[in-house]
Order: C-alpha cells, then structure tokens, then sequence
DNA sequence: ACCTGAACACCGTTCAAGT
DNA sequence: ACCTGAACACCGTTCAAGT
C-alpha cells in the first residue's frame, strides 16, 4: 500500500481533528479512539500518528480548540458595572458553553494527561487567556492592581466553580443535593465576593 | 475445571478489594483491572464476576471504604469553638487523608458509574455521612436550625474544595498558577464563611 | 515519503465445559 | 455449585512491507 497524499498533512490535521470533534459531541469522550477517528477521516489508524504523536497529542489539540470557543463566547460579554454584574455574566455564558456542549466540556476536563507530562505552552496560554477573563471581572476588587492577589483569587474562583460543574457532570452531585447547578454557582460566587470584598477592606 | 471453595464468598469479596485497595494505593487507578485483582487473589478473571456484577460494582465497594475511612479520619477532630476554626481542622484531615491516599482519593473522585447509573443507598448514606461532618461545622453560622440552608452551604464548600483537589490531581493547576493546594482551600473557605457570616446577617 | 494493515500487548465481560 | 480459560469485541501503538 501507499501514498495517496489525497490530502496534505495539513488537510489530515483538520480533518481528524473535526472528525473527533464530531465523535465527542455525539457520542462522548469515551467514543473518542484512534480506530474511530480514523475510520472517520477514510485513512488507517497508522496514519493518524503521522500527524500526531499519539492520542494524547490530538486530544490536547481538539482541547485547545474547546479553549478558545469558549473564550469567544465568554469575551464579548465584559462591559459591567460591578464584579458582581461581571461574573453573573460570564457564569451566565460558561453555564451556556456546558448546556450547549457538554461532551466537549467533558473532554475538557475529564481528560488529563499522563501523570508528570506537562501541556505545550500555547495550551497554557490558551487556558490563562480565559482565566484573564475572571481576572478582569475581579480586578475592580483589588483597587491597588494587586494583579498577583487578582490571579489568585481568580484562580479559587475558577477551581470552586470547576468542582461545582464537575461534580455535577459525573453524576455525583445529584444523588446529595437537589440544589441545582446555577444555584449553586451563584451562592459560591455571591458570597466568596462578599469575602473577598469585607476581607480586603478589613487588611 | 471447577470447584475449589478453597474461599467462600465473603472471602473473595474481602480478598478482592484488598487486593484492588493494594493495586491502586501502589500502582494508581489505571492499574486497577479485572485481570489484575484476578492475579492477586489467585483466581480467575470469570470468578470475580461470581462475586461482584462487574468491575463497576467492585470500584464502588472499594470507595464505600474509603469513605468510611476519610470519615473516621475527619470525625475525631469535631469540638472546636468556632466554624472557621472546625472548618480549619476538617481542612487539615482531608488534605491529610490526600496526602496519605492520593491513589484512593483519585479512585474515589476520578471514578464515575456510566451516565444515567446511581450508586446504590449505602453509597449515598456514606457520602452525605462525610458532608454531615462539614454541615455541623456551619451550623453555628445558621442560628435559626435551618438544615436546609446548611446543607446546602456544606454542599457548596465541598464542591468547592473539591475542585481545587482534583484539579491540582489533575496537573491543571500546576501549570497556571503557583499557589498551593492548601493555600487556595483556605483562600476559599475563609472568603466563603465570611460572606456567609455577612450575607446571613444582612437578611 | 506516505500509507497500510497486521501484529503486540492489553482491556471488560461472557459462557461452554469441566469437576 | 463453582471455577476455568478460551473467546469476543474492543483498546493504543508500532512497524515491516508496499507504492
């Protein structure tokens, strides 16, 4: 067998990665093989490692695509009057980003990497370019641009919200609690900002 | 081939999940197969199967365990004048516990059932067991007896601080930010309490 | 140079066949 | 009644062989 070069590796790149997200969006995370990928895109297993390292490799790259819709979707939404204005919002839009693709989420963060191997570095900036998001909704709490302070904040914020999702995704929340997702989000944010903002004022 | 009863039962059961604990505590969740408990119990792979329903089924026994274990570790250290303070000795168990049991932690959390399945009622008991140990240390903040609301609170906090856990498992947290796992759970839990105090107060 | 497809070393789970 | 071990339908990944 042999050469075809029907498509270019920049063809194959695209094509697989469109075909996994198709996978993922269908039929979940689990769904997501090499053989189904490549059945999907018309080539053998074998070729999809021409283009990618390995399945890791093409899962970090459709994560990263998953960064930046959601980034788009969360961006434009940044004009408010109060942290609190601000983050109802962007909840608002990471809480529509879930609901419209909850597999994609799912991957997202459901999949992590080998222990000890480290994203490539656009990865991460792709990840603290969302994370700037937050950082901007809270700076108006941090009056002296403490922007370490902010990052940090930022960062619990993110994590807390994250356990709120995840828990809820994996099916673990429902059996303890008949809370719902929103509610549950909103009374962290609400009252870690009320922390935040007597504790801030009070140092 | 056939008959042994060189064990009854209860002794497979028992055999297995020492023997799954063991593969997990010294190889990780992913170590954990069928195959694998079959070959540390001498058996094989068809017995397990007489005894439990599937490997599903052995992973939630062996978390039941690990919940009675975290339990008795965090039950002990209740009395404390304060909830900031109760909350600080919780804190200090739990991460104690992740400390001493990484790989059981992960199993625990990182393991779900398949979409739509509910763990049996003595799992959820053993759940809301532990989150019974988080809600008496903010019933102090709820002076009218309002159970609900507690709950509710505890079921917050712990979805909270389960993100930061899990997403520092993970390696996600690593590479965005530089603060420690236990800094960012107090970071939460003392900005939380706080709203709480506040926001209780106000209504 | 590129692609194939068989192969390797694994999975969870089932079940006919044995004692 | 209990246990085995081969079998089924899968995995990720590699690589000799082909064009």
């Amino acid at each position: 067998m042999a050469r075809r070069a029907d498509h270019s590796r920049e063809e194959l790149y695209e094509n697989a990665l469109q075909a996994a997200r198709q996978i993922v969006e269908a039929d979940g995370y689990r769904a997501l093989t090499a053989r189904n990928v490549a059945d999907a895109i018309g080539y053998s297993p074998g070729t999809l490692y021409n283009v990618f390292e390995n399945l890791d490799d093409l899962i970090v790259h459709l994560n990263g695509r998953t960064l930046d819709t959601l980034h788009d979707r969360l961006a434009p939404q940044q004009q408010a009057e109060t942290p609190e204005a601000a983050l109802g919002k962007l909840l608002d839009g990471y809480l529509g980003f879930l609901e419209a693709h909850p597999n994609l989420w799912n991957v997202l963060f459901e999949y992590s990497l080998p222990r000890g191997q480290q994203p490539p570095d656009w990865y991460t900036r792709k990840v603290n370019k969302v994370l700037g998001l937050l950082e901007a909704a809270l700076s108006p709490l941090f009056p002296d641009g403490d922007s370490d302070a902010t990052g940090h904040a930022a960062r619990i914020l993110w994590a807390g919200l994250h356990g709120i999702c995840s828990l809820s995704d994996s099916g673990k929340l429902q059996v303890v609690t008949t809370q719902s997702v929103r509610a549950m989000a909103e009374g962290l944010v609400a009252n870690y900002v009320t922390g935040l903002r007597v504790n801030l004022g009070r140092q």
